[in-house]
DNA sequence: GATATATATGAACACGTGTTCATGCGAGTG
DNA sequence: CACTCGCATGAACACGTGTTCATATATATC
């Protein structure tokens, strides 16, 4: 299926999507480009946080960055990960009986 | 767009699949059940922390267990998270130059 | 029922990582 | 050109978490 080299490099796009200020602030850019003040206040961050973050996220291309004036702009960079979050959202909000047990 | 215990029970599967023994262990799942030995062989893991791994997945609902005989098989529980594997395999697999930077 | 096989669980350790505080940098503005 | 605003970076700490070793449980088979 995948190579022990792509499981890890994929690994690693979903480890950074796995801390919810992270993730917090890749979903708050779904709507609309957002500035890293905009971030920040909207989830009441520190600057420097969102911004350690951010760095991450540009890396990994889960999100782009832009600039606009004096201010730099962050949003989604493609479909798929897009489409990702929204099968994840739906996988969560899926009813669900807790068969966490052996029979189903 | 996600308040924010939403957000965190989201992060906590994307967190699941983050790390690269346990994704490997979901994507080994994708074409057929496996057994919880198959998983062991296939990846060359101790069976206690396969084990260990597996339980989280099973009740985060990434994957889904079924006994048939002396065994005890592991699946992929529904649509959306395959689709979201999919989505996710190829954002890493598209072409990308390194615009890490600010200028796109 | 006893033994073996397959899987699950618990405790403990080593390590990575999210966060903060302080500071640096660069683009726009007067 | 100096100044400021918006954002980025670096060091250091506190904490969570993946892994192993040892052991427990449960289902088949004899």
């Amino acid at each position: 299926m995948l190579n022990a080299d792509q499981t890890t490099e994929l690994a690693e796009l979903f480890r950074l999507l796995g801390e919810p200020n992270r993730l917090g602030i890749v979903t708050s850019c779904l709507d609309e480009p957002l500035s890293v003040g905009e971030i920040t206040s909207r989830l009441s961050l520190s600057q420097s946080l969102v911004s350690h973050h951010l760095r991450l996220l540009r890396a990994a291309r889960l999100l782009k960055a832009g600039r606009r004036g004096k201010q730099i702009f962050y949003s989604i960079p493609d479909c798929h990960v897009r489409e990702m979050l929204t099968n994840m959202i739906e996988h969560l909000i899926e009813p669900h009986e807790q068969d966490d047990d052996i029979n189903a």
